[in-house]
DNA sequence: TTTCGTGCAAAACCTTTGCAAAGTG
DNA sequence: CACTTTGCAAAGGTTTTGCACGAAA
C-alpha cells in the first residue's frame, strides 16, 4: 500500500497556502486514518490543544480546495471528512441505527458519467452513500419487539 | 404520467397519523412539484400562514416514516425533500456555484447491491448526488478571470 | 516585514423541543 | 372525549465570522 503522505504534503507546499502546524496535524491524521471523521472527532484525536475547533473548520475547507479531502453527508446533520486517496476510491454503507460505517469498494460513477456529460458540467465529483440496518441492530430490534 | 396524489393520501389515511391541514398541504405540494425543496422553500411556497416552520419539520419526519419522501443532502448544511415517486427513481446533478439542480434519470444501485448484501444489511436506501460547475457558471468564471 | 493563519468569543444558522391551546377521529 | 397536532418561543448543536495577536515566507 502506497504511502500518500509525501504527495499530500507536496500539494500543500506547492499551493498558495502556508504550511502551518495545524494544517500538518490535520492532514497527517487524515492521511493515516481511514475515516470519515467529524470535525469534533478530529479535534479530539489530534489533541484538543493542537488547535482550535474553528481552525479545523477553516483548514478542512483549505484541504477541500486542494482536492485532498472528501466530504460525506450521512443525514445526521454533521459533515464527515476523509482523505481522498486516488488509489482507494470507495463509498459507504451506514447503519441507520448505530451509525457503524462499512466501506463499499465499488463505484458505478463511470457508467453514469455519460448521462451527465451531455449537460456540459465540468469538475465533476460525486457522493454515494448506502443506508441500512446492520445485522446486530436488526437482532436487537427483533428481541425488543418479539412477534409471539 | 400517473397522478400520485390518491395513493399518497391513502397511505397517510391508512397510517396511525392523523390527517391534518398542515400534512395535506405539505404532501400535496411535494406530490405536485418536483423539487427537492428545503423546509424554508416549502414554508414559503405553501404559504407561511398555512402552518409554522416547526410543523413542517415535524411533518417531514412523519412523511419520511411513511416512506413518502426522500431526503437529499447537497453538502450546504440544509436538507432538501422530494416526493418518493416509485415510477420516477432518479438522482441529482448540482452546480457547486449556483446550486442549480438537474435530474439524472439513471441509477446503477442494483449493480452495487450484491456488494452490499454480503454484509447482511437490511432496509437499504441510497443517496447519490453528482456535483459540478454548470456551463453558465463556468463562462462567468472565465470572464472574470481572463487568461490573457 | 508583509501577509496569512489562529484563538477566542460571539453570532449565525438550521433544527429540535416544551408546553398550553386547538384540532382530529 | 381521549389523544394527537400545532404555534410560539426558547434551547440545542453545528458551523461561521470579527478581530487582535502570532506565525510563516
Amino acid at each position: 500500500m502506497k504511502n500518500h503522505w509525501p504527495t499530500a504534503l507536496d500539494r500543500l507546499k506547492k499551493s498558495s497556502y502556508k504550511v502551518t502546524q495545524a494544517r500538518l496535524a490535520l492532514l497527517k491524521y487524515l492521511v493515516k486514518n481511514h475515516g470519515p471523521y467529524t470535525i469534533e472527532d478530529i479535534h479530539v484525536k489530534i489533541g484538543c490543544d493542537t488547535c482550535d475547533l474553528a481552525t479545523i473548520y477553516r483548514n478542512v475547507e483549505v484541504l477541500m480546495n486542494l482536492n485532498l479531502l472528501n466530504r460525506c453527508e450521512f443525514g445526521d446533520g454533521v459533515s464527515r471528512y476523509e482523505f481522498k486517496n486516488p488509489n482507494d476510491h470507495h463509498h459507504h454503507l451506514v447503519c441507520r441505527t448505530c451509525r457503524r460505517i462499512e466501506t463499499i469498494d465499488a463505484c458505478f460513477f463511470d457508467s453514469i458519467k455519460k448521462h451527465v456529460s451531455k449537460l456540459g458540467y465540468s469538475d465533476l465529483t460525486h457522493q454515494f452513500e448506502v443506508f441500512g440496518i446492520c445485522p446486530k441492530c436488526r437482532k436487537k430490534a427483533q428481541n425488543s419487539h418479539p412477534k409471539t
